[in-house]
DNA sequence: AGAGCGATGGCCT
DNA sequence: GGCCATCGCTCTA
């Protein structure tokens, strides 16, 4: 199953943060990098909005969070738990400080890649294609995505989402996020039924 | 198969 | 100083 080729416009970026966070299951992210292409299918999202206390644009903006205010369809990539890094895309009107987190995704191209870059080197087996990028620190490492990819455009840039087939499962379950404290009743966790990449049932 | 915890550093309730 | 949108290892079953 080879992955659909065209290129998300910037104006499905601008509607609701909830809509899209649904809408994205099933499309491609890809990273067009020196190392090789690596494409997975996004099986698993979280929305943060603004006016919700887990966002970290809910406070204001910061240095940190500044890309969350900045134009929909780009990549807000924050440092976390002092050693890993976790990918969104910027949604909604520019100063709105919303954003979708990635959390898990289907493996579909450059696996072996990924396996390179998520391999731990004290480790004797590889690791398991269903453990490859179910996480959103593990699909950071597995897709090579960077600091410095912070507030790049996700059309222009050679990281860039890609619109889902027409045989993508459309069943999805909506349930509460992972990781959070404040806001951890409220059910912007969505992601694809029966699928086996997902970080969490 | 689930709980506990250490690693590790930037950022502010 | 304490908190963190995490991960992988270890310990108890």
């Amino acid at each position: 199953m080879s992955p659909a080729t065209n290129i998300i416009a910037a104006d499905f970026f601008n509607q609701s943060t909830l809509k899209i966070a649904k809408e994205l299951l099933g499309c491609y992210l890809a990273h067009y990098h020196p190392d090789g292409i690596t494409i997975g299918k996004i099986v698993e999202t979280e929305a943060y909005l603004s006016n919700d206390p887990a966002c970290h644009a809910a406070r204001g903006k910061t240095q940190r969070n500044e890309a969350m205010f900045g134009p929909p369809g780009h990549a807000y990539i924050y440092f976390i738990y002092g050693m890993y890094f976790c990918f969104n895309v910027v949604t909604g009107p520019i100063e709105t400080g919303e954003a979708v987190l990635i959390r898990a995704l289907e493996p579909v191209q450059g696996m072996e890649l990924m396996q390179q870059r998520r391999q731990n080197k004290k480790l004797a087996k590889p690791i398991q294609l269903h453990q490859l990028c179910n996480g959103p620190a593990k699909l950071v490492i597995a897709m090579g995505i960077e600091k410095y990819q912070n507030k790049s455009c996700l059309q222009t840039s050679p990281l860039q989402l890609l619109q889902k087939d027409l045989s993508t499962p459309k069943k999805i379950i909506t349930t509460t996020r992972i990781g959070i404290e404040q806001g951890k009743a409220l059910p912007y966790r969505f992601y694809l039924k029966d699928n086996s990449f997902i970080s969490k049932k």
